[in-house]
RNA sequence: GUGAUUGUAGCUCAGUCGGUUAGAGCGUCGGAUUGUGGUUCCGAAGGUCGCGGGUUCGAGCCCCGUCUUUCACCCCA
């Protein structure tokens, strides 16, 4: 006999995980409807000529290939197998399962580009898979939910995501997290004014983890990276203004950056932005400008958005951004759209972590039908049927047990009543009801039991 | 991909210096109680000590490999 188990980094989601991920999904749910965008659900698997090359190397290597269906090593060569793996792996597997949500998005807007009323707005609810190691918030199977709007460049786009992630954090009850937001153009001018124009991207990887490590590391990575103490010495003000408010530090990084006309753009996005946010009235914003704020995916060309959750150290729980030209790769250019996506995963371990999640609301069963013996069953069937068609969540105990077995089973599913059913109450039609809570019991009809349980 | 770390009953964990038949709590099942739960009492079942190899008279304990868990790095939700 073999024990099972399961592959590294997934999970089975029990009931009470199950009862607290739909309020999470449903929560965000919500949001995403009431704010117009309409759902999407794509294969778990793409081909990997869709994937590849959209993540970067290291993407690249995180995606789970899916090895040909059939004889996949037919038309295999000895020099195939000597070529080592790289080369190997296109002649026997062109299927992988999906990175993210946006990618295959991108591959849906072009693929239906003139089906779609633009601008176009989705939601989407999925796992996707990465083939990492596992660590503290970090699976090889999460479930990502994204809305992007596709199909103008309107910063009234970036504004509503802003609404939509205080929406969804507060709905969820996590008070205390942070909107960190910036814009890629800034750090392109950021590139510029310190002398290595066009290489944001390393400088944003190194400045990234400022957090985390500290303005020294950082530093000291930037040399390993090979950037001068120049350009190293003229980074200085980056790291002065991380505490002050928004409008100080835009005032500020217009002044820093003032001969690039890149980071002007950038940051009279974020200006507009923020004064958009501000006209719809959002109450208490949580927004934080940060010019070191950098994220990973390299399609970003707008502003970025990263959430976190400030009493948990779990990474970012909610990220996104614009991307000018994300369906370009696909042979349609010129497409804008900007899109966030919340890691359920991530807001799991946080809710979990701060005691978050309500108290069980009447998911569970509201009333067990206990019946004595088999004749009892004529009462107790048309009663089950009877309480579920008013909207009662009933179930019987299919075994005819000894009673003791059925209230307990009751108690371990926390079913608040029962319905007794024994020769007496079928001559009668006077039904035992019994508060499982307080254990009071009393005899009634079924017309009283429903409306005891239904208030 | 790099570096650590974990694995003993369904669950949480003890297990001494390598030494007889591997223990506890919780849970499960049965009984005290054949129409009444939670509390209590009694009893029982449940183990290839992750897997494979090695050292030894003898391995849960030491060594090697492998899988798994957790964590950090890289990178990311």
């Amino acid at each position: 006999m073999q024990k099972p188990n399961l592959p590294k980094g997934t999970r089975d989601f029990g009931p009470e995980q199950m009862r607290k991920r739909l309020f999470i999904f449903d929560t965000i749910r919500r949001t995403f409807q009431r704010f117009g965008f309409q759902p999407l659900e794509t294969p778990s698997m793409e081909n990997l000529t869709t994937l590849m090359g959209k993540y970067g190397d290291e993407g690249d290597q995180l995606l789970f290939k899916i090895l040909n269906s059939g004889d996949f090593a037919a038309s295999l060569s000895e020099l195939d197998l000597a070529t080592g793996s790289k080369k190997l792996t296109p002649k026997i597997s062109e299927k992988g399962l999906r990175y993210d949500l946006t990618v295959p998005f991108a591959r849906y807007v072009v693929m239906n580009r003139n089906a779609l009323v633009m601008p176009f707005k989705r939601y989407q609810m999925q796992p996707v898979w990465r083939a990492d190691r596992p660590q503290k918030g970090r699976y090889r199977e999460f479930y990502q939910c994204d809305a992007d709007v596709v199909g103008t460049d309107s910063l009234l786009c970036e504004a509503e995501i802003v609404l939509m992630i205080h929406e969804v954090f507060r709905n969820l009850g996590i008070q205390d997290f942070t909107l960190k937001i910036n814009n890629r153009k800034i750090l392109a001018g950021i590139a510029e004014r310190i002398g290595i124009p066009g290489q944001e991207g390393t400088l944003s990887v190194a400045i990234d983890k400022l957090d985390k490590i500290g303005q020294d590391n950082v530093l000291i990575e930037l040399r390993e990276r090979g950037f001068s103490d120049d350009s190293i010495a003229s980074l200085t003000p980056l790291f002065s203004f991380t505490q002050n408010n928004t409008t100080n530090v835009l005032t500020e990084l217009k002044q820093w950056l003032h001969d690039s006309i890149t980071a002007q753009q950038g940051i009279k996005e974020l200006d507009e932005t923020l004064r958009l946010v501000n006209q719809y009235g959002l109450i208490d914003s949580q927004v934080e400008v940060d010019p070191t704020l950098a994220r990973g995916l390299s399609y970003y060309t707008g502003a970025i958005f990263e959430v976190k959750a400030n009493a948990v150290n779990i990474g970012s729980v909610s990220g996104g951004g614009r991307y000018d030209n994300l369906t370009g790769a696909f042979g349609m250019p010129g497409l804008s759209g900007v899109g966030i996506s919340f890691g359920v995963d991530r807001i799991y371990d946080v809710m979990e972590e701060l005691n978050l999640f309500p108290t069980a609301t009447g998911q569970g069963t509201q009333v067990l039908i206990i019946p004595f013996d088999a004749e009892a069953r004529s009462v107790a069937l048309p009663l089950l049927n009877q309480l579920r068609s008013a909207g009662i969540t009933a179930e019987t105990y299919p075994d005819l047990a000894k009673v003791k077995k059925m209230l307990d089973y009751a108690n371990s599913k926390a079913i608040p009543f029962v319905v007794l059913i024994g020769s007496e109450e079928v001559q009668t039609g006077q039904l035992s009801v019994k508060n499982m809570l307080t254990g009071e019991q009393q005899k009634m009809s079924a017309d009283s039991v429903i409306e005891l349980i239904k208030k």
